[in-house]
DNA sequence: TATTGTTATACTCTATAACTATA
DNA sequence: TATAGTTATAGAGTATAACAATA
């Protein structure tokens, strides 16, 4: 099992355009996350469902966009959807064409919420990612990340679970 | 308090900039630690240690040094280099100039272990990230993201607990 | 039978604070 | 008094598997 032909060693380029995107976007993340944290108590899952909704143009989604969106399983959005709900944050109620279905709506105070939040998350990501860059840089980054991303997305997770709603391929 | 002046929101440009370095990154170590875990069973954190002490010169660090370098609190570095010396990956030792310090060591189990996972990581780091980037779009990349580390690095975190071991500024 | 979402559960990781020992 | 590291502890987050309800 597990034949990785050509598997060379990366060479110091390639390490070095691994290593950087890797600690940039962990400082980042970590930046961000304690930001959040603290000024509306908030992980960065949470910030990033009630973000999405607000973004939406019905401030709705079903459960199973968002945890395709947002997190890597089911349950963990449940979990978050639980939190999110006790504070008043989100409501959930069922979808009218399919009963499975569970449609999410950000409430008054989850849109006020974000808004309160918003501006020093825009502060600590402009501080830390954006002050560096001009915006001829930013318009390269995102030319050079978007394949990735696109990339990423197509790209089946091969030994791992499968994200979507696949059958799951025994393995390999 | 916290008065952050200037934060208008972000255009769509810097809005995409930040977006796709975030899931791409997300994905990536999302990957990677599946990856580490079922081929190691490492975290992304232990793989980090082992990896930076398998490329230092002497296979060796201080405590400290390993704790800026990869991990946000010491407790938390206790915490994985205990596991890591359960395995039999590193061993630790007191420091023969300062009594204080703990000198961490990689074993020949830790380095095997490195050699053994290795493959694999590169494999997945060249499959999802490298494999859309021609040389040339490496090069820019590190180019862009190398300033905004150094940027990070040196950037205070203002209201989170300092990284480094600075004395704690009470807030703002 | 497949899919949506929840629940129960177990586990990993991280951080804070108190503590010991050395500088 | 400050620093290096550990310990105790607590909490957040995630995933897996079993489950209920609907398609």
């Amino acid at each position: 099992m597990r034949v990785p032909r050509r598997v060379r060693a990366l060479d110091p380029q390639q390490l070095g355009a691994y290593f950087v995107l890797m600690e940039v976007s962990s400082i980042l993340r970590h930046a961000v996350e304690q930001h959040l944290r603290a000024d509306g108590d908030l992980s960065y899952v949470q910030f990033q469902i009630l973000a999405g909704l607000s973004g939406s143009a019905t401030g709705s989604q079903r459960m199973t966009a968002l945890a395709d969106s947002v997190v890597y399983s089911r349950s963990g959005l449940t979990y978050q959807a639980d939190l999110l709900e006790a504070r008043g944050l989100i409501s959930r109620s069922p979808a009218p064409d399919d009963e499975r279905s569970i449609i999410v709506n950000i409430t008054e105070a989850g849109r006020a919420l974000v808004s309160r939040v918003l501006p020093g998350h825009v502060e600590v990501v402009s501080r830390l990612l954006l002050e560096p860059l001009s915006r001829k840089d930013l318009e390269v980054l995102t030319r050079l990340l978007a394949p990735v991303r696109d990339h990423m997305r197509t790209t089946p997770p091969r030994s791992a679970a499968p994200r979507r709603r696949n059958k799951a391929a025994p393995d390999g």
